[in-house]
DNA sequence: TGACTTTAGTTCGACTGTCGTACTAAATAG
DNA sequence: CTATTTAGTACGACAGTCGAACTAAAGTCA
């Protein structure tokens, strides 16, 4: 029921321009006959949209077509194919201790990725390095948009931090400061970085068969992304998914925030090296790269897995039986662990749900640590490809 | 994202029609050229969209305008008003141990509603037969639809119970049964009761101020709707808000289910009455209409009800804080007892989330026992307020 | 080789819709 | 009685989709 305002006859062409574009990332390149069978459309608007989308350089025919299994007969098609970096999304993620970039092509590919480290300096500085050297000044004017991930709470408006107790930045003018390094023509929004990583498996990691996921990361924090129908749910303070303090995990144990049975108490990246014994290495994923390789020798170090196991099944438990989610993804340092941690908690799970058949799909993310930036790119492609948007042409 | 299909020029005249409804609806009557200000549309649109509705028979000009505050000059305004009764849905609610019905009219007004109790009797024969009570035949060709409130779980199709362990139904044919008696042309549809109930809460009830709500209904058993930015969050099964087993309650209290914990087992009735020492009477309601009358005379009910509060407000800072709703509405039994219980819970909410500053308002449902079917009948007009179906004049 | 078949893509006219401007209608002010 | 002001309508320009007819480009087959 979100219907925005009022509809024109422009408004039909940019939604049938999308649903050719959507159609040409899902399935893949086709000719006008097929995208015109494809979406349901006619084919003179198939024409006359893939002729104004060639004008504006964003597809083309295809004439190095392979044609594998061309049909005997019949005039051969020419197939469209949308056009490598002639729409491009900035995703970026702040973080306190490095920053990353993504450049996304309107097809799906990552055109770049680059990640720094902030070692001490202004991160936002560091970032803005980053912005001027991942996005050359004659690709500005084909960026559909930027999204910029942070770890904290976002305001309504998508255009400020209201809320980043690790983060020492200026929320307010944060988005002023991308935009003025991207041109006038570029929208910058911000997002929740957790909501950004569920994002990105959910469009091009280890969740892109379903529209309803959870996405959990790990480091020394506990955070979740909730994608429901396809949408983010963001809660109505944008606080949702904040699960790092919520009394879920074991409950005796005591965290760092004065209270006892918080999630991150048991599931943390601390809890786990207490469980398996092992010192913390450089990065989370490094460290939980570490204990892997321990635990293919050592049982004491696989039972302290298992116990993790149990932690995360437990308040997974609870998660699952909320949102009802198809597939859980374990991001952050749960992926170098794995199935060593993830058998036991499916257990757990199929202990502790009323009914184990919703039991959701349990995976590893499929993403590294460019998941957050990957998905702010995605989410700068959600306006274009939703219709709701001209084309920047 | 979800963007369906195709779109022709004619769905732009859906879309625009039911902005005028929706603006008529929520702003209330206004003239042509009010509501061309209004919804942003040019005057000659709404001037050509008001004279298909009036055609329709769903619109008309308001003679008997008081006209309060009438300007000093100029043509005066002819008023356009819904037309009661010109489009009508039917929400219905198939429950244990009642049935009820009601019709709500396009202006949001209802028109009828009626509860029968089930008796032992069939609950599907004496659904229908209420259903033919409360539809005469010459109003069926005003329905838009009707949505079916079931406690239950419902197949993706919108028309199957996958799973209702407390019901005895054919799942599989009882959206074809309610269909046979309205006529070929009024789409039935099948919905969770506790997600009608909280759409009732938000469109009538004690939540018309916020897109992101919680509703959680206490019977014998717990249920919960959630509303985010406006849509109901149903999982990928369907099953999301069942958080009646979810063990958030006092961890060692024992469950009819078996296990310890769940959170029926702290704050659903049967576990209400043994706080305050009191029986059960005929319905939830009543029982806790006399728990509540008790309590101001008895300070061991009141103390019973402060430690309720409490539970309520263990597991509802887990909940809010994974989903982080605005508000947070209490149904069934809750209702009589309101701050009796809701007072506890807010402390026991300060003191648990991790910001209390994004703390949801708890109230209390504003809704009787029609709240599920209403929210039917309101769901029933959904697809027509968006624009998404035609209207049947 | 040349007519036939088959499929792809374009052209064109009918239709539907929105929008802005000009126009008509209906009231008050002076 | 005229000027002013506001509401509503008529009309033509414009944008878009659609289906049917048409053109284009291949293979098939006598």
């Amino acid at each position: 029921m979100t219907v925005t305002g009022g509809a024109s006859t422009e408004w039909v062409r940019r939604r049938n321009t999308a649903l050719v574009l959507r159609e040409l990332r899902q399935g893949g390149a086709g000719s006008r006959a097929e995208l015109a069978s494809r979406t349901g459309l006619a084919k003179a608007t198939v024409g006359a949209i893939v002729a104004d989308l060639t004008a504006g350089g964003v597809v083309s025919e295809d004439d190095s077509a392979p044609a594998p299994e061309r049909p005997a007969r019949g005039r051969p098609s020419r197939p469209v194919v949308l056009l490598g970096g002639s729409l491009v999304g900035l995703g970026l993620e702040l973080n306190v201790d490095y920053v990353a970039a993504v450049l996304l092509d309107v097809s799906g590919d990552v055109l770049r990725h680059e990640t720094r480290p902030v070692d001490g300096g202004d991160p936002v500085e560091v970032l803005s390095a980053l912005v001027t050297e991942v996005v050359p000044p004659e690709a500005a004017p084909r960026l559909v948009g930027a999204v910029l991930a942070v770890p904290g709470l976002v305001g309504g408006d998508d255009r400020t931090v209201a809320w980043a107790p690790n983060l020492d930045v200026d929320g307010a003018g944060l988005a002023e400061r991308i935009a003025a390094l991207l041109g006038p023509d570029c929208p910058v929004r911000i997002a929740n970085d957790a909501d950004c990583a569920a994002y990105a498996e959910a469009h091009h990691g280890a969740a892109t068969d379903t529209d309803s996921l959870l996405y959990l990361t790990g480091t020394v924090g506990i955070g979740a992304g909730i994608v429901s129908a396809g949408e983010l749910v963001r809660g109505g303070t944008g606080f949702a998914g904040e699960v790092g303090h919520v009394p879920i995990g074991e409950p005796q144990a005591p965290c760092g925030c004065g209270r006892r049975g918080c999630w991150e108490a048991s599931i943390g990246l601390h809890a786990m090296l207490r469980a398996v014994g092992l010192p913390e290495l450089g990065t989370p994923v490094a460290t939980a790269q570490a204990v892997a390789e321990r635990a293919a020798v050592d049982a004491d170090v696989r039972a302290g897995l298992d116990h993790l196991g149990h932690d995360v099944g437990l308040g997974l438990a609870v998660l699952a039986a909320v949102l009802d989610p198809s597939v859980v993804v374990l991001g952050g340092y749960f992926v170098p662990l794995g199935e060593l941690v993830l058998d036991r908690a499916r257990a757990v799970l199929d202990e502790r749900l009323v009914d184990p058949l919703t039991r959701p799909e349990l995976r590893v993310g499929a993403l590294g640590i460019e998941a957050a930036a990957l998905g702010a790119a995605e989410r700068a492609f959600a306006p274009i490809l939703a219709g709701e948007v001209e084309l920047p042409v």
